[in-house]
DNA sequence: CATTGCAAGATTGGATCCAATTTCCCCCTA
DNA sequence: TAGGGGGAAATTGGATCCAATCTTGCAATG
């Protein structure tokens, strides 16, 4: 047990929390593109040295958040409205083919209880009629823990990762819903139950084919939102992400 | 537009340098799987401090060439055979996708016939009715650069990205080509010349379904070989038991 | 004899220090 | 006035130092 006043598990580096900090603070659009992400600024800011700063700093650039030229250090990596659309086409691909793998396997019962569990809540969530904007959070974790679940029964764990890598663009991350459009979340969710229920079916192909039209769908939406208003995508949702990790023993300032 | 990122003599520092070799040490071979990675004992092997190495070994962490353990450090990573078979089916889906998108895009003239070079020189160099072992690195050359060539058509840069990434594995690397059975080869690159007039024509699903299979079975054959024997497949190139990285103690560079 | 406690050495993570490069501003010149 | 030097400040990359954690080996204990 260690004596952290902010509890810091002891099996958690300090560059690991400054690294998810950071990202964070990208994925949020906290740091805008291009901005120049400055050591000996962010370093106290964020109240640690610069060695697990940095450290952090290479790890996320190598994820491609941020990008690095030698000698001129790290500025928020810019991604272009094409570049957003391609990631959707590749996820769309990705995730297809997680349906179809999953569907070519055995299915263990308490996971199709599981996807049963989802979609219940998920119509739960629209029985309403409309899009209560409080109930947003509910739905996105559904949603999140709808699409992880297929890519888990995939059984295929470079799916896993380069799906995850599609959502580490700012403003355009599995927490990003447009929550807007009755009638388009509702169809949206409509291609849950029938995915949901293909898989259950071994329909590979079928399931395939719907999570490629309901990814690409969700992708061209986005896309058309950012081209109008680029950072419209971001609804309000303060989360304080200041904050953590306040005092270390030598305060240096 | 933004290519050649290795290419540019811009300045590099010693912290790519280093993870550059420490990577090629583990996808030759050289560093096994489940091998620490001391600091002390590495920086000096590679006459640079711990501080460059750790840079270095955080960046190979987050590709997943090695696993990382709070306070413990560093160790290589260990695939399974069947991570390597999904890398290879994950792989077969996107190549196959790159396909379709570069078939669906019109292809400048001067990549036709970049195409027809490559295929042409394929043909060169199975021509004798053998598999010389001394023509083994054009081939792998000419491999490589024609998979290369249709993922940079497809204009996608997270394909790239992705496809690259499933190259990231021990022994598992595009550099390995098993070169001992002629008809193998040549069926392989029979499926060469039908993939580039695919593209070119516009046969966009056709292509598609050509490079899956042809990825797949290429998988298939490795993974049959990985299960013989783990370490076969390195063979024909030179080993350099001992040929460690001369370590450059003088310092700088 | 197996197990536990613990201390010393080994190793890692983080802070600080120094050298090299870049940036920026001011002055000079055509 | 526009366009270069040139040098000081700012900033980065790498080396070294220190503290915290892990590992190892041995002795004491049941």
């Amino acid at each position: 047990m260690t004596t952290a006043t902010t509890s810091l598990p002891a099996e958690i580096t300090s560059a690991d929390l400054v690294a998810k900090t950071i990202r964070e603070k990208i994925l949020e659009g906290e740091l805008e593109p291009g901005r120049r992400l400055q050591q000996d600024h962010l370093s106290d800011m964020l109240g640690v040295s610069r060695t697990p700063l940095r450290t952090a700093l290479a790890m996320i650039a190598q994820e491609g958040l941020i990008e690095y030229e030698a000698n001129r250090g790290y500025r928020v990596r810019a991604f272009s409205i094409s570049e957003v659309r391609d990631a959707f086409a590749v996820r769309a691909q990705l995730e297809g083919f997680a349906c179809r793998c999953a569907a070519e396997r055995k299915i263990p019962d308490a996971m199709i209880a599981r996807f049963e569990a989802l979609v219940t809540e998920g119509d739960r969530l629209l029985s309403g009629g409309t899009l209560d904007p409080s109930l947003l959070p509910a739905y996105r974790r559904m949603n999140v823990e709808f699409h992880q679940l297929i890519i888990s029964l995939a059984g295929n764990s470079w799916i896993e990762s380069f799906v995850r890598q599609t959502h580490n663009v700012p403003l355009v991350s599995d927490r990003i819903i447009l929550w807007d459009n009755y009638d388009i979340i509702y169809r949206s969710h409509d291609d849950h139950h029938r995915i949901a229920k293909a898989i259950a079916q071994g329909e590979g192909i079928r399931a395939e084919n719907l999570m490629i039209e309901h990814v690409i769908f969700a992708g061209k939406l986005l896309a058309e939102r950012l081209e109008m208003d680029p950072r419209g995508v971001l609804m309000p949702q303060s989360k304080t992400p200041n904050g953590f990790l306040k005092s270390r023993k030598n305060g240096k300032l």
